[in-house]
DNA sequence: GATTTTCGAGAGCAGTGCTCTCGCTAGAAG
DNA sequence: CTTCTAGCGAGAGCACTGCTCTCGAAAATC
């Protein structure tokens, strides 16, 4: 195969640029994970860099297309922390095994990287609208979770919980679920994640089961935990562990082994 | 009655002053409406007032106080408005109802007035760190939605969902429980919301539900759901049903009235 | 070797939080 | 009613920010 773009003979000045663009985004990164995303001055990196202010805007047009590309690092950084933590597990059936550890390879990815995850979970920076090309990043750590409960479910492990009828209306329930999380069914049969039918109550699960760990995390590093929460870490694994059989995991039969 | 302090006759000074904090607090709380919390421009706010920004330390000693007052007034907001919702059902046997309205007050103030929510439960401004004021009227709206859970306990209206021991030891699941959620329950003794034993089960469900709520709206109002949930009004609904039943509300036997 | 492209430095603009000083004025004290 | 003082608003100024523009030097291209 002819190596057409990717690994082309780069000259001298690419390659210094991008070693250069990589060195501004490191010193970012640091001063990142000591004070907030907003807080990010670029002057700041510049001198970290032994620049001056004006140059880095030779790499990036703005500070917010500093922001942009720390993100998608970020984002990148997360997924693949995350991945890591899941194919740790050797046995892949152990879909328990699995769960526990992608939550909390998240989590402790959080905690290890406090900035980062608030650029990325935060409030937006004011005014900054996160482009299209950090989508596919931030889809990476969802996808990892994604697979845990598709594969459980065709693997026979998961007993789809029942769904309820109990909204406001007394409507037929299964035309809404599908309206409200039609987003979530298109997107998990565009990555081929399933064939055949979508349980809606699972994809309904699944997504709630994303936003409260997301949700907890953020109210531990942001402090919200503090004075209700005594044992955060215990606290994470009865969460995992209550999602886990809420997605209709260990159900009747499927006894857990040890 | 004798009125000792509140309404003490104040002097000519200190309406005045009084009028002018307020009034530099109403300008701060329109700009943080439509500008992030980190955004929030001292100086804008006093020529909004008609003040050189100078002046405005004569009321506040940074931005950072200002910032609190706001943060206390948003607090209060949002407990307030969460307190009417729940308030408005007029059948207080009626849980799911007092649920609903609840949680849909929440995320419908949380809409209306998103720079405060996001003030309240995005990113803490770097370096800030809220005092302890804010600690009481933060309170409000969890003791809404705790209340709701308490009185329907206490009610028999809750069948407590059973715990498991599926943590990664085996040890005893209860002590381990406590441990975790031991500042809630303390919390919920406190505050004299329940006599006699606490249901640690429920008191970790209520903890995740209380997360999943503010989780999910933040994702909406941080734009995590685009792509995913399509209708969020109906998605938050549905959200609030499976919340309730997760709780054990609305168990066997406890049929709803429709 | 001549030319064009690229890049870093520096000055400068408008904005920020915050401090300090200087008058004015309204309320308190006599 | 006069004197005094405490409180307040204005203004200048400092160090910082994001960003723009110009200029000279160096490197790649022709």
């Amino acid at each position: 195969m002819q190596d057409i773009s990717p690994p082309r003979a780069q000259t001298a000045r690419e390659r210094a640029r991008d070693q250069i663009t990589a060195e501004i985004v490191a010193a970012a990164r640091i001063r990142l994970a000591e004070s907030g995303p907003a807080d990010l001055s670029l002057r700041a990196v510049a001198r970290d860099v032994g620049m001056v202010s004006s140059a880095v805007y030779r790499y990036f047009a703005s500070r917010d297309e500093l922001l942009t590309a720390l993100l998608v690092l970020a984002y990148d950084d997360l997924g693949a922390a995350t991945e890591r933590a899941d194919a740790a597990v050797a046995d892949r059936d152990d879909f328990q095994a699995r769960w526990f550890a992608s939550l909390r390879g998240i989590r402790r990815w959080a905690l290890a990287n406090p900035g980062d995850y608030a650029l990325l979970y935060g409030s937006p920076v004011p005014g900054y609208a996160a482009p299209q090309t950090t989508v596919e990043p931030a889809v990476r750590v969802i996808l990892v979770i994604l697979r845990i409960v598709t594969e459980g479910h065709a693997a026979g492990a998961i007993v789809v919980p029942a769904s309820s009828d109990v909204g406001s209306d007394g409507g037929p329930g299964d035309a809404a679920l599908a309206h409200a999380v039609g987003g979530a069914v298109q997107f998990v049969r565009s990555r081929g994640l399933v064939d055949g039918e979508v349980p809606l109550e699972l994809v309904v699960r699944t997504l709630i089961a994303w936003t409260t760990v997301f949700g907890t995390i953020s109210f531990e590093l942001f402090g919200h935990l503090v004075g209700s929460v005594t044992d955060t870490d215990a606290y994470f694994d009865l969460l995992a562990d209550r999602l886990f059989r809420d997605l209709g995991f260990g159900g009747p039969g499927s006894r857990d082994h040890d």
